[in-house]
DNA sequence: GGGGTGACGCGTC
DNA sequence: CGACGCGCCACCC
């Protein structure tokens, strides 16, 4: 029933599509509050296993990747999104282009709650 | 029960 | 335009 946000937050990032990317207010405002964007970041680095968790599709408002410690290093992040199909420019997201449009949120936010 | 922490975001100077 | 500080909330000790 009422699980941890951490539950919610790891959920939320799961459903980030593919080739898109989504910062951790959006993240936070799946899994409850986007007030809770200090939290997203707490769990995410709690990260118990990248390879469940697309952490590397998490990045911050500008689009850049964290800059802390990744699951295996900062620019593994950028080579897994290029991977993907996003495209970097100057070393940051291009969020304009790839940040998730409010048809991706509409739709993570439903398979949050269904789920 | 209280205090500290944190992969952020935004306003202001 | 760049840099700094403050604020927000939940979990851990």
């Amino acid at each position: 029933m009422n699980e941890n946000l951490a539950e919610k937050i790891y959920r939320a990032v799961r459903l980030i599509p593919s080739g898109k990317v989504a910062t951790y207010s959006q993240i936070a405002a799946l899994a409850g509050n986007c007030n809770l964007r200090r939290y997203v970041g707490n769990v995410l680095h709690q990260n118990p296993d990248n390879t469940i968790t697309p952490c590397h599709r998490v990045v911050n408002a500008k689009g850049y990747c964290s800059g802390s410690f990744a699951f295996g290093g900062p620019l593994v992040q950028q080579e897994k999104l290029e991977a993907e199909g996003v495209a970097f420019t100057n070393g940051h997201v291009d969020m304009e282009r790839f940040c998730i449009n409010g048809d991706d949120f509409e739709a993570m936010s439903l398979e949050m709650k269904d789920n």
